[in-house]
This record gives C-alpha cells, sequence and structure tokens, in this order.
DNA sequence: CAAGGAATAGACCGACCTGTCTATTGGCCA
DNA sequence: TGGCCAATAGACAGGTCGGTCTATTCCTTG
C-alpha cells in the first residue's frame, strides 16, 4: 500500500507549510519540521530531495490554493462582472484578520532568499502570471476601457493591501483597498 | 583624537547598511561585515553592541534618509501642491531603475525578521509614521476632501509600486503608479 | 510464515553563525 | 621618550544548520 506513504508526505507537506508561511523560510529549520510532523529525519529526505526543494513545493502549491481560493470567493461573491471586480477587494478582509494571516507567501520567501533565485524565480513567475490572468479577465468581463493597464494597476493596488495587512495589521486595509478600487474604476469607466 | 574612531564607525555602518540592502540582513554575516569593511572582528563589537542593534541602526538611518531624500525630491519637484503628490510617484522613477534599488528596506527587514519583532518593530513604526505624515501633509496642502483617507489609500499604492518594482522590476511601475494616484485623486476632488 | 520495502531513532559530519578572548601593534599626547 | 587607548589578527567557544549514514523495527503482501 503506497496510499500511507503518499499521506505522509502530504502531511509533511502540510506541517512544513504551516511553519514556513508562519515564521518564514528561513526561520523554520529541518529539525523543527520534523519535530512537529512527528516523523523521521530520513522519511523526509526520502520525499523531498533538499529543503529548498521542499521549500519549492510548499511555495508551489500554497501559491495555487490560493489563487484557486481567491478566485473561487471571487466568483461567488457576486454576478454583476462591476462588482466582482470590487468583491475581489472585500473577499480579502477576512483573510487578512484570520489569525493565520502573515502577507503573501510568495513575496515573503522572494524577500527572504533574496540572493539564490533558483526554487523561487519559476514559483513568483507561475504564481504572478495567474494572478495578472484573474485580474484581466474580471476587467475584460466588466468591459472597462483598456484591461491591461486596469488589471495591472488593480494589482498593485492588491499588492500593497496585503503587505499594508501584513506590517500594519489588518484594519480597515480591505475597505480602504476597495475605495481605491472603487476610484480606480469610476476614473476609468467615466460614466 | 576621538574623529577617527568616529569615522570608523560610520565606514562600518556604511558598509553594513550596503550589505544588508543588497542580500537581506540575515543573508549577510558579521564575517562579510568585517572582511569588505577592513576592519577588525572586535573593531565591529567594540563600535556595536550585537548584529541586531547594528541592523536596528541600519535601518533607523536608512530609513530616514530615505525619507529624508524622497520628501525632498517631492518639493522640488514641483510648486502646485496637485502636482506634488502626482511628482511623488514620477519621482519613484529613477530610484525603481537604479541598480542598487532592491525595494524598502524597512519591509524587506519586516519580513526577514518575522519572529523577533525586537529590533525593526520600533524603526517600522517611526518610518511608517513618518511616512504617513508625509503625505498626510502633501493631501491636506492639496486640499482635497478627507486627507487622512486619500493619504493612506495613496500610501498603500505607495507600497504596492515598491513591492511591485522590487519583484518584477522598475518598467512602468512608477508611471503606473502615477496614473492610479492621478485617479484616486480625480475620484476624490470631482469638479 | 517469510521477505522486502518503508519508517524509525539517533549518531554523525562539515559548514556556518554570533560573540568572546588574547596578544600584539600602532598612533597620539603629555 | 613613555604611557595610554584603540585597532589589529586570529584563535576559540557554543550553537545551529542542512544533509548523510546505519542499524533497527514495523507493516504489507506474496
Amino acid at each position: 500500500m503506497q496510499e500511507r506513504s503518499a499521506a505522509l508526505r502530504e502531511h509533511i507537506l502540510d506541517v512544513a507549510s504551516d511553519l514556513f508561511y508562519q515564521h518564514g523560510v528561513r526561520n523554520v529549520g529541518i529539525d523543527r519540521i520534523i519535530t512537529e510532523s512527528g516523523i523521521a529525519r530520513m522519511t523526509l529526505y526520502n520525499h523531498f530531495k533538499s529543503k529548498d526543494l521542499l521549500i519549492q513545493e510548499y511555495l508551489l502549491r500554497s501559491s495555487r490554493q490560493w489563487v484557486a481560493w481567491y478566485s473561487a470567493k471571487i466568483q461567488e461573491a457576486s454576478q454583476d462582472p462591476g462588482e466582482r471586480i470590487l468583491a475581489a477587494f472585500d473577499v480579502l478582509d477576512g483573510w487578512f484578520r484570520s489569525s493565520k494571516f502573515r502577507g503573501c507567501s510568495v513575496a515573503n520567501a522572494s524577500v527572504e532568499l533574496a540572493d539564490e533565485c533558483h526554487p523561487v524565480a519559476e514559483v513568483k513567475k507561475e504564481y504572478h502570471a495567474n494572478l495578472r490572468g484573474l485580474f484581466r479577465g474580471l476587467v475584460e468581463e466588466a468591459g472597462a476601457g483598456d484591461p491591461e493597464e486596469i488589471a495591472e494597476e488593480l494589482f498593485v493596488l492588491l499588492r500593497g493591501a496585503m503587505l499594508s495587512a501584513h506590517l500594519d495589521g489588518p484594519e480597515g486595509v480591505a475597505a480602504r483597498s476597495r475605495r481605491s478600487a472603487e476610484r480606480l474604476l469610476s476614473a476609468h469607466i467615466p460614466n
């Protein structure tokens, strides 16, 4: 039965992901992951070749999961395309306020692993492409003037909001970013 | 003559600041600072009690210098209060494009030193207060509707722009953030 | 039951880290 | 010239890190 082995691998990745996100990839050592997941050292190294690759897998999974969650939240928030864009910022509030929130996993890891671009760079690329695509889709649906431009402006706004909520706390950040988005859009759709 | 000692201290702080900003505070060890500044180990520890305090002093100095530079650049960019706010984003372009640019030193260090809030927290507080004050002053001068709200929105925009330029490169980021600011303001001052 | 593969505990290695200590050298002032 | 303090080079300690190796135990399947 190799399900057990696969489940164990998932468990390790779960524990590592929590620790990496909560304390940063550089502040969490292999020993801690081993201890908290209750497995043997060699079990980890049998499933993951190195810490760097473990980090890469953590980032890949968490970023994809987040984009999927974010996209779904937006979709179910509203049917109106214009409202959907604004909902993309309302939706952040709950996330920002959750005790687990600690900013963007990809951005954090990119900052922590400044020099060694190896594992993070690819994930960052895919993640940002997906997120940009999501925003572009929303803007195109809403039929605003220049989708590329508006989507990019909203993307920068999202980044600022995530960083602000991380560094200063969640209070009012999501609501304010929604108002910003509102104003950006109203300037783009002048009717 | 204690000038020599003070100058040496400045030199160490200069070298350490460059390294910390360029590669991250966690990715630069004491040994590297010693080697690249050409001083003895004990000289460093005679001037700075610990690496954490050296980091704190680096952040304090660099953040104050940056706010002073940013403020001056904005002041000299335009006399018109409304234009000045927009100039606050134009001005970023040169900085983003400089080869030394690697994002916001305070934000980076805050992410790197996630758990140990000791040295960074105070600096972060002062830095953000100064920057918020700067924006509030600009908005108040321009006489827009709700200075607190607008300044805060612009602040989030600035953060997003700095992070974007850091992670994705400088191309177009400053110009786009200026357009965003333009739209935010035009929505606030509807005349 | 027997065999084989995976998980286990833990010793171990070399590298790196911050910080301390010592013994020596060099420059400034009385 | 003699004395004082700071800077120097480098050894050293204690800790953490990522990663390897081994010997043992457990579980599943034939």
